[in-house]
DNA sequence: TGTCGTATGGTACGTCGTACGAGTCAACTG
DNA sequence: CAGTTGACTCGTACGACGTACCATACGACA
C-alpha cells in the first residue's frame, strides 16, 4: 500500500518497434488500471453483476489473477471505479443563457439516466457504492446551474437532493424492471392468479405497460415547478 | 419441487406436554419458513447483506444447513422473503374520508420510508428483486387511494411510479449515506482535499448535513401539488 | 409390518476472493 | 560492469461460500 495506484498510463504498444526480447509473444498490452476498468465493465454489460469475478476478469485481459491485485485493492474496488467510469460525463461545456436554467437543468438529469440505463447494473450498484469523482462532479455541475439560476443557498441542498432522488428512483424502477425477462410472466402470473387481490394495479396495467420516459419527464417538472424560485 | 413451501404453520410447541420420545433434548422448535425468515432479517439487521450466509442462518436458528432447502428454494428466495417481510404494512384500515386523501397518501409513503430505515440493507437489496405480495400490496393500497381521490385512470401510472421513485430515491440516498460509517471521513477528505474542485457542494455542505426528512417532504408536497387534479 | 410423505442434515464439489511469496525485468547506482 | 531497487506479474493455497446428492428419521395410514 505504497504509490500503486498511481495514475499510470500504460504506453500505447507500437507494433513492428522494439521486438519482443526473448519471452514468448505477449499479445496482450500491459495491464493498467484503465484497461482493467474497462474490461470490468465490458464484463458487467455482458455478464451482469454475478458475471464479475476477479478469474473471468483476469481471463479477459489475458494475465494471472492476482496481477489483478497490484492496480487494484479488492473487488469492491473494481466496482466502485467501473461505476464511476460509466457516469463520466462528456457534456457541453458551454456557458448557458442564465434564462436557459430549466432546459440545462434537464438536461443534465437526462444525460444522467441515459448514462446508467445504458449499463443496467449501475442502478442496482450505485445505492451501496461510494461516491467516485464523476458523480461528484456530476453533483457540482447540478449544483452550479441550480445556484446560478437563482436557487437560494438555504434551499439548494433540498433542490439537489429532491433531483439526484428523482434521478435514482426512476432509474432504478426502470432497470429493475428491465432485464428481468420474466418480469411478463410474473407479472401476468400475478395479474392473472391474484386479480381480485390487486384489482386497481391490474386495471391500470401498471406492472405491464407504463411510460417510464413519460413518468420520468413529468415528475421532474413538478418538481422543478416546485423548485424554481418565481420569476 | 411438489408441495413444499405450502404455508405450512409450525405448531407451537406446548412445553410439558408430550416428552421428547427418545432423542437427545431438541431445544429448538422446528423449522418453518416463518422462523427462517424471522432470523434471515435479523441476521441481515446484524450484519448487513454480507452478512446473511446460509450456514450463519442455520446456526442461528439451530439446524443444519441443508435443512433450510427444504423451506426455501435458494438464497435469493431469502432475500425476496425477508425483503417482502420487511414491508409488511400495518397501517390504518379506515376508510378515510375523501377529501383526506392527501394526508392518507402521505402517511402511506411516511410509512414505507419508515419501514425500510428501520432495515437499512432494505433499500439497497429492492432494485434487484421480486416484488413480493407486501410491495404489491402497498402499491394497490395507493393507486386505490389516488383513483379515489379523483386521479384519471389514464395518470394513474405516472402518479404511482413519480411517487414510488420518490420513496425509492430519498430512501435509498439516506440509507447508503446512513450506514457508511467513513462517510463523514470520506466526505470531509473529498472535501478538504478537492474543495477546488467541487467549491458548490462544498459550500453547501450537501454532503455532510443535509436534512433528509425535510427533503423529502417537500419533494413529496411538489410531486402531490403536480399530480393532484385541481379542486 | 410395510410404505409413503414430511422433514432433517452430513458429506462433498466447484467456485469464489485474496494472502503469501517467488519470480521477471527495466532503470538506476556505484 | 555488477549490484540493487522498485515496479509489476502470477502460481499456489486457504477458508468460506451455495448447494447437489443421498442417507436417515418419524408420524400416519395400509
Amino acid at each position: 500500500m505504497v504509490a500503486k495506484r498511481s495514475g499510470a498510463q500504460s504506453k500505447r504498444a507500437r507494433p513492428g518497434e522494439l521486438p519482443r526480447p526473448v519471452q514468448e509473444p505477449r499479445n496482450e498490452p500491459p495491464l493498467s488500471l484503465e484497461r482493467i476498468v474497462v474490461t470490468a465493465v465490458e464484463l458487467l454489460d455482458a455478464q451482469g453483476i454475478d458475471g464479475l469475478t476477479m478469474r473471468r476478469l483476469a481471463e479477459r485481459l489475458g494475465s494471472g489473477v492476482m496481477s489483478l491485485y497490484w492496480h487494484v485493492d479488492n473487488k469492491e474496488d473494481v466496482f466502485d471505479l467501473a461505476l464511476d467510469k460509466v457516469l463520466e460525463y462528456r457534456g457541453a461545456p458551454e456557458a448557458t443563457e442564465p434564462q436557459e436554467w430549466r432546459a440545462e437543468v434537464i438536461h443534465v438529469l437526462e444525460d444522467w439516466r441515459t448514462s446508467m440505463l445504458r449499463h443496467p447494473w449501475s442502478a442496482s450498484l450505485l445505492p451501496r457504492r461510494a461516491l467516485g469523482p464523476n458523480i461528484l462532479g456530476r453533483l457540482e455541475l447540478l449544483s452550479r446551474t441550480l445556484s446560478e439560476a437563482g436557487v437560494a443557498d438555504a434551499d439548494l441542498n433540498v433542490a439537489i437532493w429532491s433531483l439526484w432522488n428523482h434521478v435514482m428512483g426512476s432509474t432504478i424502477t426502470r432497470a429493475s424492471f428491465e432485464l428481468s425477462d420474466d418480469d411478463k410472466a410474473a407479472a401476468q402470473q400475478r395479474l392473472t392468479g391474484l386479480s381480485e387481490r390487486y384489482p386497481t394495479i391490474e386495471r391500470s396495467r401498471l406492472l405491464l405497460d407504463s411510460d417510464w420516459d413519460g413518468t420520468f419527464r413529468q415528475g421532474l417538472d413538478f418538481l422543478l415547478d416546485g423548485l424554481a424560485p418565481r420569476q
